[in-house]
DNA sequence: TACACGATTTACT
DNA sequence: GTAAATCGTGTAT
């Protein structure tokens, strides 16, 4: 059940980045085949979003790729040494992104406990934006490539009913004045628990993707 | 070319 | 709580 184009080209990119919560996200990069489900979100609304890097209709070197059809990543560096991924969504010419900001661990567990130099307990060491990229094996050069591929991609394999969602303002966009308070960031409460009710569906999903993607 | 800054993380007080 | 790390990108020379 891997996330289409026709998840990603819907026009709501709010209402996606709230759906991308509970899915699966899959890495095969480097080797390692690795796997999280996906925690928390934001929504970047495009020209009219004071926190989006597009906002005000920007087109740059670097903007280009959430200009595009949905359905590709948007991978941009910042502070100088982090790699953030984005989900770019919604139809051409409309630069909306899905920032996928917190998974928690479920495969390649020590192959990403390898890729992050830091040692931090189970539930916190892919549990930022920053994070969860350097555990995956994502960078720039995974920019703009397609989310139907077998390097990076989603799987929808639990029901919306076995989790429960908050949703707030996003966080470190201070700089978009009144659309910094825009309640476009979900999380989810209480992974572990999501986990242990999901446990033999995730397993099945884990077995059917690493042979299928080879 | 030059320079200020960042959708963050980590270490340290 | 505060500050350092570190460099691609955007904007101004």
């Amino acid at each position: 059940m891997k996330l289409t184009k026709q998840f990603f080209q819907q026009e709501d990119v709010v209402m996606i980045a709230q759906s991308l919560l509970g899915t699966l996200l899959y890495s095969r990069i480097g080797g390692f085949y690795c796997c999280g489900l996906v925690t928390e979100t934001e929504a970047y609304d495009g020209i009219n979003d004071k926190a989006s890097h597009a906002y005000g209709g920007k087109l740059t070197a670097r903007t280009r790729v959430m200009y595009e059809p949905g359905g590709i990543s948007y991978v941009y560096f910042t502070y100088g040494m982090h790699s953030l991924f984005n989900v770019v969504t919604g139809k051409p010419g409309n630069p909306q992104a899905v920032l996928i900001r917190a998974i928690y661990p479920i495969e390649g567990i020590k192959d990403m406990q390898e890729r992050r130099k830091k040692v931090l307990p189970f539930n916190r060491f892919t549990n930022g934006p920053a994070k969860l990229t350097q555990a995956l094996g994502i960078d720039l050069s995974h920019n703009a490539i397609d989310l139907e591929g077998d390097t990076i991609w989603f799987e929808a394999v639990i029901e919306p009913d076995t989790y429960d969602i908050r949703r707030g303002a996003r966080i470190g966009v201070g700089y978009a004045g009144e659309d910094a308070t825009l309640p476009y960031r979900f999380w989810m409460i209480d992974p572990e628990a999501v986990m242990d009710r999901n446990r033999d569906i995730i397993k099945q999903n884990l077995n059917q993707s690493q042979s299928s993607s080879i």
